[in-house]
DNA sequence: TATACGTGGAA
DNA sequence: TTTCCAAGTAT
């Protein structure tokens, strides 16, 4: 069990002095990213939101380029919300969880609407808004409005883990890991003492070979003293990914060398992204009768060789890629011209199968 | 509480 | 190659 019982009362006095040192050690650091101010100063809470849901369970490095082509092409949460859902889903390909993609948009567009383009600063208001979750809220409360508010992401699961010695396993943890976070916010510049607990986690408190002789919370740390720092925060093991097989249809039109590409359902995988049409997919790969009768027209398929392989999230995928040229209506099928495929919302695995049909001849 | 939901980089 | 996992949310 937990070395250190969970909610006993945590002095106010060695509170002060770890939240001191760590603000102190951030200003040193003076760590540029884009949607962050100067220490000190609020950040619009536009920037701050459209930065927190990019990088949820994303690293900074992908997001910088995605955050600074948002805020180019929408400046304002009003011209945000006056996109086309599909410009948006475009814009967001390759980044990743979609869903946050389409929350983002109706979240631009609840704030227009009925919060008169002005984001509330409270995390009750924040919380009510789609694609804003308890960590999200608190962010954006701290950062933006300076509120005293204690946003818990992996970092600061990792960081408070390890600075109290918490050895009881996530997800259960959360309440304890919540609680210790609170009571380490200072009065001033909440914000900033966020950013810094992430940061700690980031650079210093990594989950793997902590560099502890760097940390500025070295002395206080519980888990650096039971020599345990590393192993935290506990984890339950994973699953292992089932793999599943499919066939990828791409269908060229002679005449223009179109390519008939469809929008995937709204929710769910990939939602409302754009696809090459393909059959199910299933641990097994459907026979070839199977497969003929899922293609989206009927035409002399010939499949490539090779495989696309892809890893989501709880699924390992293996692509056949079959091939044809035809031309049709097909329902809910659009012919999009080679030259314009770049600017369509095509996910990562899709842009593998397009790439993988190109490389053998098939342009 | 458990599961669905992407991607790419590091070890 | 495989595993881990990065500023989580929705259901």
């Amino acid at each position: 069990m937990t070395s250190s019982s969970a909610r006993d009362p945590f002095p106010a006095a060695a509170a002060g002095t770890i939240a001191r040192s760590l603000l102190a050690w951030y200003d040193r650091q003076a760590r540029v990213l884009p949607w962050r101010a100067p220490p000190g100063e609020r950040p619009q809470a536009y920037h701050v939101w459209l930065s927190e849901i990019m990088l949820q369970q994303t690293t900074v490095a992908a997001v910088k380029p995605y955050f600074e082509a948002f805020l180019d092409r929408w400046p304002t949460v009003a011209d945000l919300a006056a996109a086309d859902q599909e410009a948006v889903l475009t814009a967001w390909a390759g980044l990743g969880y979609y869903a946050r993609a389409r929350n983002l948009h109706r979240c631009a567009q609840v704030i227009s609407e009925q919060h008169a383009g002005v984001f509330p600063q409270t995390v009750a208001a924040l919380r009510e808004l789609p694609g804003i979750g308890p960590y999200t809220a608190a962010a954006i409360a701290a950062i933006a409005f300076d509120q005293p508010e204690a946003p818990v992401d992996g970092n600061i699961e990792r960081v408070i883990s390890r600075l109290f010695a918490i050895e009881t396993e996530l997800p259960q943890a959360k309440p304890d890991i919540q609680a210790y976070m609170q009571g380490l916010v200072p009065r001033e510049r909440p914000g900033d003492f966020a950013q810094a607990m992430m940061d700690l986690g980031a650079g210093i408190c990594q989950p793997a070979r902590p560099r502890c002789m760097l940390c500025p919370l070295q002395e206080s740390c519980a888990g650096r003293a039971k020599g345990i720092a590393e192993s935290l925060p506990r984890k339950a093991a994973k699953k292992e990914k089932p793999l599943r097989r499919g066939v990828a249809f791409w269908l060229v039109r002679p005449m223009d060398g179109a390519v008939l590409l469809r929008r995937r359902p709204e929710k769910g995988l990939l939602g409302g992204m754009t696809e090459v049409p393909s059959t199910a997919w299933d641990s097994e790969l459907p026979g070839e009768r199977e497969i003929l009768a899922q293609a989206p027209l009927a035409c002399d398929w010939q499949p490539l060789s090779g495989q696309v392989s892809h890893t989501f999230t709880h699924f390992r995928l293996h692509l056949q890629v079959w091939a044809a040229q035809g031309n049709g209506e097909v329902p809910g099928g659009r012919w999009v011209p080679p030259e314009e495929l770049d600017s369509q919302a095509l996910p990562t695995l899709m842009r593998k199968v397009i790439a993988h049909a190109l490389k053998q001849g098939w342009a």
